[in-house]
DNA sequence: TTCCTTGCAAATCGTTTGCATAATG
DNA sequence: CATTATGCAAACGATTTGCAAGGAA
């Protein structure tokens, strides 16, 4: 399974980069197919899970039943705004001592966790007010 | 639309608070059907989003791609194993604080956030000593 | 009688897969 | 040449929905 070239690997990968709003795949489907007309959504999603696999960039499943995708592999949280769904990057410290609380109790190993926040992004709260 | 009584609704309740493993919408209406064959799936579904959305119940959303659903709505937080997939609830302290450390640095409103943790359980860790 | 709820089936949505063809190493 | 990747379309699993019929207030 070692890996060869692909043009629209290469295109879909720099479009995600260009991107900080985490597209989900038929976002990018539809954004990679301005460049190229003829590439097909399964190998848009083919090359999303194939790069997250590897890790060069990460899949986020954050509860609204579709999988937003994001260049940015570093560890970083992530918020979910309840109003107009937009995803967005949040500048925090790591949690990772709550790995350890929810360890502290249990019978097994805990390898990490997944949070997301939700709440109003500042864009919607400055809407409301008018 | 006022709630109206439903035998399928209150069975479907009922079967949710005997289980502590956080079923699918599918078992439960595989188990619902053993005492009222003609339920239908939809109606089991309906049922559950009704009861999730009225609070009397918890939707899980674990990243697994299908929804788990809970009879406990007090706050606790899940672990899921990596190894079969088991969810099991976590006897540990609220996190509540990570609110307001996400918050700090944030333009807009953070309302609460969801975490889950995931690792191999007790029972996992046991088979793999054999 | 009014309006909620059901069963059923068809429809939808996001995602995956089989297959013949094209591109890479 | 061996192998990986693609486009296309069909297949999938989970969930939702339209509709006519049934049940609760």
């Amino acid at each position: 399974m070692a890996l060869k070239y692909s043009r629209q690997r290469e295109m879909i990968k720099d479009f995600l980069m260009t991107r900080h709003d985490h597209p989900t795949a038929d976002i990018v489907y539809m954004n990679v197919r301005r460049q190229n007309p003829n590439i097909s959504l399964g190998t848009v999603y083919r090359n999303l899970s194939l790069l997250a696999d590897i890790g060069e960039i990460q899949r986020l499943r954050l509860g609204d039943g579709t999988d937003h995708f994001d260049a940015d592999t570093s560890p970083h949280y992530h918020f979910i705004c309840t109003k107009c769904g937009c995803v967005m990057d949040l500048k925090m410290e790591s949690l990772e001592s709550i790995t350890d609380i929810a360890g502290a109790d249990f019978d097994g190993t805990i390898d990490g966790h997944v949070t997301y926040f939700y709440g109003t992004c500042g864009e919607c709260a400055k809407s409301e007010v008018l």
